[in-house]
DNA sequence: GATGAATGAGCCTTCATTCAT
DNA sequence: GATGAATGAAGGCTCATTCAT
C-alpha cells in the first residue's frame, strides 16, 4: 500500500493518505455500509472532524479514494506503453499487468469493486478515468483496421479481454479458486481468441 | 416483477412478495446502503415489526431476496435444458436465456449485482445457488471430453462466456452503450472462440 | 403547568406533553440556542427518537410549543368574552386576563418571547394563531366607529395597548422590577389614555 | 453601516469591526443560534483564530457586538440633547431619532431584537448601556415634579413612550406593516396622552 | 498579529430491533 | 399474524476553541 499513493501525490500530505488507506482497509474488512467516517476516522488515528477538511464529505472521501486507485491503476497498466509493440504484445502484455496491479495490491482492487457496483460509480466522471487509456484505444483502433481484430464495438473488444481476470482474480466471487500467472496466460490466450479475426 | 415470485414461491403469502419487492426497488432506487428497514417497510405498506416475522433480521431479508432472484435466475435459465442438443447450441441458448431474462427483469439483476459485490454475499450458501447448473456443467464437461472445448477450468470457461453479457447489459457500468440482442449474438461468438478448441 | 395541556388536548398523549414540557422548561434554564433535542430528551424521561415520532424535527417541536402556548393564551384571554361589555371595560379585562396568565404560567411566557425574536417566528402562521382575538378586533372597531377610541391602525392601538405589560412583566428585561397587579392597572389606564379619543 | 462603528472605536482596528459587522449581518441572515463562529470568521474574510485575538470567546463577541451598537443607538439619541426643551418636545425628538437611527441602520436594530430576548442578555452590564440617557431621567423627573408627566414608575413611563416603536418597526413581528414617519409621529402623541398628567 | 489545521464534544436525525397490544 | 410506539446506539457532520508556525 505504501507504493500507492506516491504515485498520486508528492507532496507530503500524509494525513490525507493516512485517511485514504484507513477508508480502503476498512472498506475491505467490513464492508462498504458499515464503514461509517468515525470508524475511519478511529483507524486512521485521526478526529472526525479532520476527514472533513480534506474530503468535502462522505461521498467525496469514498469517491476521491476510487478515482486516487483507478488513476494509480490505469497508470500502473500503461506505463511504458510503446505503440510500436506488436498488438498481440501489448494485449498481453496489458493484462499481465492488469493482474500484477492487482496481485500487488489486492485491497485496493477489492475496494475498487465494491465502489463500481454501488451506487457511488455515479458520481465518477468515467471520462476521466479512461483517459490515460487512450493510446491503448488507438492501438486497438489500428489493430481493427489492419484486420486483425474483430471489427466490433470497444465495449465489446475490452469486456472479452480483461473482465475474465477482474472476475477470476477476486476471491470474493470464487472462494474456492486461484488465479495463479498461468492462469493469467491461459486467459489471456482465450480472450485473444474471442478478439481476433 | 408480477411474474417472478410466482416462481420462486407459492401462493398466499403476498406479504413476504410485497417486502422482497419493496426491498428490490428501494435498494434500485437509492441504493444498498441507503436502504433501511423502516423505508423498505414503508414501501411495501407495512410495518417494520411485520418485516420481522417474516425475515429473521435485515441481514436474512436481503440474502433471501438475493437468493429468491438467483434461484429464479438459474430456473429461467436451465428450464427445458435439453442434454441431447448439441453443446454449441446449448451454450449460446443459455446465453440468450440469460439476456432475455435480464432484459424482462433489469430491477432484479441490477439488486443482485449491487449484492454480489458486498461483503453479504459472503453470507450466501453458494453450492444452493450453482446446483441448477449441474447439468450444464456436466455438458461441458462432456464438450472437454470430446475435444470440442478447451481443457481448463470452468471456472475460466464460465468467466469468458457469460461475464461480458453481465458486465455489458449493466447500464452502472455503460451509461452510453444498449446490450441488444445483435450485441449479445456478438458476444456470444466471441465466447464460443475464446472456448472452443 | 399542569392545567397549560389540558386546554390544548383532550386525549390522553401524555408523552407528548412531557416532550413539550421539557422543552419549556429546558429553553428557559438555558436559552433557545442550547438546547438540544438531546438534553430535551433526557429531560422529558424519553429517547431522542422518540422525539421524532411526535414532531417531524426540532423545527416543528419548536414551532408546535410555540403555537401550543399561544393558542392556549388566546382561549385564556378570550374566554367569557362578551360583545356587550362596554369597550373600555372590554379592553381592561383582557389587560388583566393576559397578566394572570403570564403569572400563572411565566415560563410558558418566556418561551414565547425567546420564539418571538428568533427567526422561528418565520415558521409560525400567524393568522392562525390571531384567529381567536376577532371578536376583540370588531369590538375595537365599534369602539372607532363610536369615536371612543382615536381612528388609527390596529397595530398601534395593540402596540400602545398591551406591549407595555409584556415588556414589564419580564423579568429578564427588568430584573429590578416586579410587576404587580397595581403596576398592570396603572399601565392600562395609561394604554386607555393613549388610544381613546 | 459604515458610520456606525466610526462613532465607537477608533480608527485603525479594521479587522475588529469587519468582525463586528460579520456577526451582525450574519445573524440577521441566519439567525442567532445558526451563526458560528468559522462562519462569521469566513464572512468576514479571517481566520477563526484571529476572531480569538480580538474576543475572548464567542459570547464575548456577541455581547460586544450588542454593547457597541447599543452605545452607538445611545449616542446618537442623546446627542445634542438640551435640557432646556421643553419637556414634550424632548420626548418627541427622542422618538425622532429613534426611528431615525433604526432607519438608517435596521440590521444593528434586528440583531439587538434578537440579542435582547436571548440568555445572552443576562451578561450585560444593563446600568453601563443606560448610562447615556442620564439626562433623559432626570429631564423626565422634572416633568413629574412639575405635574406634566403622570408619577409612575419610569419603568412604566418608558414602555410606554418607545416600546410601540421598537415594536411596529420590527418586520419579523409585523410583516405586513410599514411604520413610516407619520406612523411614528401618531404613535408618540398616544405615548404623549399616555404620560401626561 | 495572523493563520490553517486540528480536535473532542456535541449537533440533529435515523438506524435495526423489540414489545405490548 | 400484525402493528405502532418506543428505544439505545450510531449515523454524518459542525461546533467552539487551541496551537504550531
Amino acid at each position: 500500500m505504501l507504493v500507492y499513493y506516491r504515485c498520486v501525490r508528492v507532496k507530503d500530505d500524509i494525513k490525507r493518505n493516512a485517511i485514504i488507506e484507513a477508508t480502503v482497509s476498512l472498506v475491505n474488512e467490513i464492508g462498504f455500509a458499515a464503514s461509517s467516517v468515525s470508524k475511519i476516522a478511529k483507524r486512521a488515528d485521526v478526529s472526525p472532524a479532520t476527514i472533513y477538511i480534506y474530503f468535502k464529505n462522505k461521498d467525496d472521501l469514498l469517491v476521491s479514494t476510487y478515482v486516487d486507485i483507478k488513476t494509480c491503476l490505469a497508470n500502473a497498466i500503461m506505463e511504458d506503453f510503446d505503440s510500436d509493440t506488436p498488438i498481440r504484445d501489448a494485449v498481453f502484455l496489458a493484462g499481465k499487468k492488469l493482474y500484477a496491479y492487482i496481485n500487488k495490491h489486492p485491497k485496493l482492487f477489492y475496494f475498487t469493486e465494491q465502489f463500481a457496483n454501488s451506487p457511488y460509480t455515479d458520481l465518477v466522471d468515467k471520462d476521466k478515468i479512461e483517459a490515460p487509456f487512450k493510446p491503448m484505444y488507438d492501438r486497438i483502433q489500428e489493430g481493427i483496421d489492419q484486420k486483425i481484430i474483430k471489427d466490433v464495438p470497444f465495449e465489446l473488444l475490452f469486456a472479452h479481454l480483461y473482465l475474465p481476470i477482474f472476475n477470476l482474480v477476486n476471491p470474493r466471487l470464487h472462494p474456492n479458486f486461484k488465479a495463479t500467472p498461468e492462469i493469467i496466460d491461459i486467459s489471456m490466450n482465450m480472450a485473444w481468441d474471442a478478439i481476433k479475426l
